[in-house]
DNA sequence: CCTATCTCCTGTAGGC
DNA sequence: TGCCTACAGGAGATAG
């Protein structure tokens, strides 16, 4: 559910509701992260203002600032495959499977993730907070830095699919299964393909696929698929998926040349694509 | 360094 | 209806 749109998303959703506010109240019921929820770390950023809601890739960052003092520091909040940051009630009974909640202003935002494989975590404020959860991170796909030459260059003699090249955020941040699908359909290039043995027309076609599904996707408010888990802050889900060319669509026709698209797992993961306008 | 595999955890869909 | 299995948006760890 959250990659990168979705977490864009989600982003805009809490920065409408909640900028500005002061942080009231932190409070953490840490049912056993694979990355501890710093209760201590957070409770100690009572009092400071949610100063600015920024995103690196599918982490979302929460830069919070005192009035006076020079110790600003940012809440890293990954989603992983189920988590949610919901705006609400302060008061309202906790949900099941929430996790954090933070009282900002007037509202609360809750941290929901039944599968816990997300992360709240905390670090210095920097334009790129020096944590292992971007450090390594590679350009943002819709970045000027990410285009054809730079994906043609980084993927030479590289044997793996390209689909699972995209999967890497090291590559390039934000991008998850089901944009790799689509751009890859965009591009008119298949998922399992080597990444080394992309053309470097097919390297231009592709990162200019990537930047226009996301942003395709981030203007739907992203996708909502039919189990519903993801929606924005405030709870309404995305239309993507009414778009998808190819993901979740195994054995349905085509919408450009009505071959049935095929479902191959490659390299763990489910990869959709069309056997005819795809390469 | 590169690649492939396993793992964390819960909810849901689909088969029988 | 109910039970059981397979699989799911991510990504870190590890082995070779």
């Amino acid at each position: 559910m959250p990659e990168l749109p979705e977490v864009e998303t989600v982003r805009r959703s809490l920065e409408a509701a909640v900028r500005g506010g002061l942080l009231r109240a932190v409070e953490v019921r840490d049912r056993g992260f694979r990355h501890p929820v710093p209760a201590h770390g957070l409770a100690a950023l009572v009092g400071a203002r949610l100063a600015s809601l920024r995103r690196r890739g599918k982490v979302l960052l929460l830069d919070f600032v005192r009035e006076v003092g020079d110790d600003e520091r940012t809440v890293l909040v990954h989603l992983g495959m189920s988590g949610r940051m919901l705006v609400g009630e302060p008061d309202a009974p906790w949900q099941t499977h929430e996790h954090v909640r933070f009282a900002i202003g007037e509202r609360s935002v809750r941290f929901v993730d039944p599968r816990r494989f997300g992360s709240v975590e905390l670090a210095e404020t920097a334009a790129v907070p020096s944590h292992a959860r971007v450090a390594r991170l590679g350009p943002e796909p819709l970045a000027d830095e990410f285009d054809g030459a730079y994906l043609f260059r980084i993927t030479r003699a590289r044997r793996v699919a390209i689909r699972n090249f995209l999967l890497d955020g090291q590559n390039v941040a934000g991008v998850g299964n089901i944009y790799a699908n689509e751009a890859c359909f965009r591009a008119g290039i298949r998922p399992g393909r080597a990444a080394g043995r992309l053309a470097r027309a097919d390297a231009e076609r592709l990162a200019s696929a990537v930047k226009r599904v996301l942003e395709r996707a981030i203007r739907d408010g992203g996708s909502t698929l039919s189990d519903g888990g993801y929606t924005d802050a405030e709870g309404n889900a995305g239309w993507f998926q009414t778009r998808m060319a190819v993901y979740d669509r195994g054995g349905e026709p085509c919408r450009r040349c009505g071959t049935p698209i095929r479902l191959r797992v490659v390299g763990q993961r489910s990869a959709y694509f069309c056997p005819r306008c795809q390469r």
